[in-house]
This record gives structure tokens, sequence and C-alpha cells, in this order.
DNA sequence: CCCGGAACCTGAAGGC
DNA sequence: TGCCTTCAGGTTCCGG
């Protein structure tokens, strides 16, 4: 499930290889993969584009294209963009992208979740996200001022896109875990300290996740088709029944808001039952 | 406002 | 072995 680290690794892959190409054609194999406008002008208004630079939001990719517009895909549960896959494409391939250089840009997505825009302004579809975690605005400060204002789980605080761009199922649980906070806390029951701690944990787990180019939990793969390996520093995310990295205990697995979430029952105290 | 639940999807995994 | 059900989860939308 691409997440923030995920999305970044694509974009760290393929921009030197992609920036300044046009698009030549665009085939659509699941048309409903576009959203914005029809598939049939999405393909026809590509033609002959250029792309500038390769941006990315949260957990969208952002082609910036010479002409001022933007493509931008989103890769929900399972999509991944491949550059020039060897052999024929696959049954999961969605979308081809052919450029001018003769390089070919696969999205492939098995379960058709993902999503695509063609649009003038990118702030269409973008404009409501979060700040950027990794961004110098995105203080401790900023994050506990958040806090207070809700009264939600803590976890589901965090993966709201509107409040945090970028972070998901996976990394919420790893920064929750690394600062030692029950994802059901109420966020605004959090102390200053632990608002710190969260701070400094979501930054530290991004940051290494990207260093391991993405987590493959399950579909995602780079760029080359390579897997990344940021899911072996997994400490607790799609560990269940594992123990503890920190103190042996089997990883739990509980639901919040619908979400499988993974923590140690040992480390992660229990907020106060209020029966 | 806040939450739960459904819909979108299909491959994988579990039950019988 | 094989059919059926359930689950996974990001986002959006609907309803209580």
């Amino acid at each position: 499930m691409p997440e923030l680290p995920e999305v970044e690794t694509i974009r760290r892959d393929l921009a030197p290889r992609i920036a300044g190409r046009s698009f030549v054609s665009v085939t659509l194999n699941w048309p409903r993969t576009v959203q914005i406008p029809s598939p049939e002008a999405f393909s026809r208004r590509l033609v002959g584009k250029c792309i500038k630079e390769l941006d990315r939001r949260g957990k969208y990719l952002i082609f910036r294209l010479a002409s001022g517009e933007a493509l931008i895909l989103h890769f929900r549960m399972s999509g991944s963009l491949l550059l020039d896959p060897p052999g024929e494409p696959g049954p999961h391939t969605r979308a081809i992208f052919t450029l001018d250089d003769g390089g070919r840009l696969h999205f492939r997505d098995p379960r058709k979740l993902g999503m695509m825009w063609l649009v003038e302004d990118e702030g269409e579809v973008v404009g409501k996200l979060g700040p950027e975690p990794l961004s110098p605005a995105f203080t401790a400060d900023a994050l506990g001022e958040q806090a207070k204002r809700h009264s939600a789980p803590i976890k589901a605080m965090l993966c709201d896109q509107s409040l945090l761009a970028g972070v998901g199922n996976m990394y919420a649980d790893e920064a929750l875990f690394a600062a030692a906070i029950h994802p059901m806390r109420r966020a605004n029951s959090l102390s200053a300290g632990e608002i710190a701690a969260l701070h400094r944990a979501l930054r530290r787990v991004l940051e290494e996740a990207i260093e391991g180019h993405g987590a493959s939990i399950t579909d995602y793969q780079r760029p080359s088709g390579q897997p990344g390996a940021a899911q072996f520093t997994f400490q607790v995310a799609h560990r269940g029944g594992q123990p503890c990295p920190k103190c042996g205990t089997p990883i739990g697995r509980i639901v919040i808001r619908q979400r499988g979430t993974y923590l140690c029952p040992h480390c992660q105290r229990e907020p106060e039952c209020h029966s």
C-alpha cells in the first residue's frame, strides 16, 4: 500500500529518467482509473505534452507538465508504476504511457482502485491535504495544536489526510509504537512530552522507510520492479503474534475505524477504561 | 460534529 | 481438490 515513503521512492526513482520527456501515446485498459477529464480527453490531451518535473504531495504523485497542467496519480491499495517492464504487459496493467525516447510507463493495479487526473490546477485534487510531515512547517507545536482540537483516537487523526498528508495505516502504527503511545488514546489526551515523542517518531519512521525505498508488504514495487526493504525494519506493522522487539510480548492486533492496527500491548499502555 | 458502514475492487487465505 | 466466504485497506460518500 503506497504511503508517503513508497510514493516518494517512485518519484525519486523515476524523476531523472523521465524529466524532459514527452508523452507519445496513452493506452487505457481500465478507463475508470481516470477521474478527470473523460478517458478520451485524458489520453488525447496528454499526447505531445512535456514532463517538466515530478513532485509528490501526501500519497499523490504529480507530473508537472510544461503546459502548466498536472497529471496526478494515486495508487490506493495496490497500484505501482513500472518503467520499461520486460515482456508483454501483464493482466493488471491498467494504463500504458509511451514516451518520446521509447520509454514505457505501466500503471499496474490489480485491485483497480488507483486513480488518475489531468487538471489545469492541481489544487483541485490535492488542495485539501494537510501539511507534509517532513516539511519544516510541520512542527511538534503544530501537531500539538492539531491534537488539542481532536477527541478521536490518535491513530485516526494521524491517518486523516486533511490533517497530515501521506501517513497511512502502516506508518501510523510504526510511529505510535516508536513513541510508545496506544493508538486508541484520544488525541487531546496526549501530554506535551508524548506529542514531542510522536512528532520525532513520525519523522524518523518516514525517513527510514524512504531510505529503505518503501515497504513491499503486498503489491508495491519500485519502478524497476524491485521490492523495497522498509518492511524489514517494521517493529509492529503486519507482525501480529511475533515478539515485540523491545520487550518480547507478542504483537497484538486490534481494529480502529475498520482498520487493522498492530501494537505491543505492553509497551503501548491501554488508555484509561471509562467503563 | 463525530462516528460507523458501504462502495469501489480482486487476490489471498481460511473454512468446510 | 474445490467452492464459498471473508479480509485487506485509501478514499469518498451516506446515514444516524
